[in-house]
DNA sequence: TGGAACAAGATTGTAGAACAATCAAGGGCG
DNA sequence: CGCCCTTGATTGTTCTACAATCTTGTTCCA
């Protein structure tokens, strides 16, 4: 359908100069070469590249809304790290909303959506074998747009991916954790497709609670 | 317990100068001196305030985030229009987030919290004869804060007010919903004092549901 | 030796100028 | 009447300059 008002279709983004910014933080991020805890000097990332310093104070305030970084007056920002308990808050929320996610998913599922899910999880088979981290990233936020878009709900479209999920998933690089997805991404989608709310919504925090308690023993 | 970061303790607010722009639009937004579907112009903003324009840019950021303003590339920043079928998508991410907030926040409670909730109820009492727009949002927020800082999750903490609430309770500002709240708010500290999250979370989506009822039929 | 006070450097906070890029409205022309 | 183009308004972006603040290292005194 073409009233997807892709301006900022999914949760707000950086346009332009930050853009370049923004997406190269969290490339480093995912490839390991920004740790938690580190330290992000303005005016080296404005030559790193090639923007002006508010362009890279945009991109901060952008990362910092997605938890990826902190902020501190008077300080340089920092890859934000979790200790475990924070971890558990995280993903109490992440819960929440990706049950909400799912069950909304499952109401208004039809069938013209099949693609969607159909791609979602054949990307991510794909990526499961060629182990690849950035592809895995992709796959599983391809999965969770096809949720959103699935569910039609713009509010929970701008706020899901504000939820502190890239650290989660750069801290605890677990491939029990991919190896969970695999089976639990398919329980979800099976009952998104049957209309099934109720299941949707269990499955999901079915599978949230799985990435607990590995994290919870991983650490 | 002194570990309470209170840098950003609340969802992260500018500091500074942008927060002056921040705080004077959110003021005129309460006060019904600007209007949904209002542009707002950087440099009027810049002069307006004595700041510089990225100040404003930056304020215009975080206004995005809490879901007060619109911001699409090459167009003024506009007062966010929420249509009633968005109003509803609003209402359902709320839902999730007061029933996550109240059942966690009942699970936390322990006496030291007493003091938190009875002020924030007090607070209610208060606002509610004064009938003062500014009082009321401002009880609002009292209470929800009560709630967020009894559970503790820092993340919630951190999504919770970026929610698009701001615009709901700008465009509906029905004094049938702040009667609501007078009763449902005092059912949900009862439950949380009561260390019931179960009893919480019903309440909490009661309330949600009492505010959808009211502006369905207010439309 | 320990530590407090201070000095120097690094980094962020903020305003402003300048220019390019884009958009919106109005005017003229066919 | 409708199309195109010009023009003004507004945002996007970088750069400069300086104040405010933090950090670090050094000196000096007890």
């Amino acid at each position: 359908m073409g009233d997807t008002p892709d301006r900022h279709w999914m949760g707000p983004e950086p346009a332009g100069a930050a853009r370049r910014v923004y997406l190269g933080i969290l490339q480093a991020l995912e490839a390991g070469k920004t740790v938690p805890g580190q330290r992000l000097v303005e005016t080296d990332l404005a030559q790193e590249h090639s923007v002006g310093r508010n362009a890279v104070r945009e991109a901060m305030q952008h990362l910092a809304v997605r938890g990826v970084v902190d902020l501190s007056p008077n300080r340089s920002p920092a890859i934000r790290r979790l200790d475990l308990a924070e971890s558990l808050e995280v993903l109490e929320v992440a819960a929440a909303m990706i049950r909400l996610a799912a069950g909304t998913a499952a109401r208004a599922y039809s069938s013209d959506h099949s693609d969607m899910l159909e791609s979602a999880l054949s990307d991510l088979e794909a990526a499961d074998t060629s182990a690849d981290a950035a592809a895995l990233n992709r796959a599983r936020r391809h999965f969770y747009r096809a949720l959103l878009l699935i569910g039609g709900n713009r509010e929970l479209q701008r706020l899901f991916p504000t939820i502190g999920m890239h650290i989660i998933h750069a801290q605890y690089p677990s491939p029990k954790i991919q190896a969970a997805r695999r089976v639990d991404y398919r329980r979800i989608a099976e009952a998104v497709v049957a209309g099934n709310p109720v299941a949707a919504e269990a499955a999901a925090e079915a599978h949230v609670e799985h990435v607990r308690d590995i994290i919870r023993t991983a650490t």
